[in-house]
DNA sequence: CAAGAGATCATCT
DNA sequence: GATGATCTCTTGA
């Protein structure tokens, strides 16, 4: 298993959002209907992630300072950034890049290592959305500020021994930020052009 | 298939 | 008081 370290994230946004495509993110959680003391352990390809680069940015919640919600955004890289919006969804972000630069990547959607005839197993979830796959990986604001390059919070990522081709990453437009000026042009958003299991909206370029 | 509305509330102004 | 890094459902062409 050969963890991310945590010099993975220390490099620019737009870097660690494609080189994240086909690493896999791996969920650790207790599952007492298997036995008392009993752990699952799922695991789900990334195949789909939006950068957020920056002061400047404007679709990024950095653009207008720092605040309680981002400020984990202004910390060191490979630290988790959880938040909530819309009254019931929770976003998982990975921050990237050095301390008081505020930049991260929006994991948005993954694909189901597990057999999906594994009833009861997260592969049962839809995953193929940022909302989506932190339903169906249990992930709440619990996990903001918790490092992504260790074990111990059960969440944390590993990376592929294959090479993916640049011809099969797709680069587009970020989905939902209209408000941003010129930066929702912005080809921010990558994805595995292969995958079956990337967000809905994943046709705008 | 595309467009619009509703859900629902923490966070920010 | 307004809004959103979303999702699902409904409506209508």
């Amino acid at each position: 298993m050969n963890i991310l370290p945590q010099a993975f994230y220390n490099r620019p946004t737009l870097q660690v959002a494609q080189d994240l495509l086909g690493c896999f993110l791996v969920r650790k959680y207790p599952f007492p209907y298997e036995g008392e003391g009993r752990v699952r352990l799922e695991k789900f390809k990334i195949v789909e992630t939006e950068a957020y680069n920056g002061p400047n940015d404007r679709a990024s919640h950095a653009s207008r300072g720092r605040t309680k919600r981002n400020e984990v955004m202004f910390g060191s890289s490979g630290i988790i950034y959880v938040y909530f919006t819309y009254g019931m969804h929770y976003m998982l972000n990975i921050v990237t890049g050095p301390k008081d630069f505020p930049a991260a990547v929006l994991i948005r959607a993954v694909e189901p290592m597990k057999s999906p005839l594994d009833k009861g197993g997260l592969g049962d979830f839809q995953s193929n959305g940022p909302a989506k796959l932190t339903k169906a990986l249990r992930i709440d604001k619990s996990f903001n500020g918790l490092p992504i390059y260790i074990k111990k919070h059960g969440l944390w990522i590993e990376g592929r021994d294959w090479k993916l081709p640049k011809s099969q990453i797709v680069k587009a437009k970020r989905i939902g930020v209209d408000y941003a000026g010129i930066y929702k042009d912005k080809l921010w958003r990558f994805y595995i052009k292969a995958s079956k299991f990337v967000s809905k909206k994943n046709r705008a370029i």
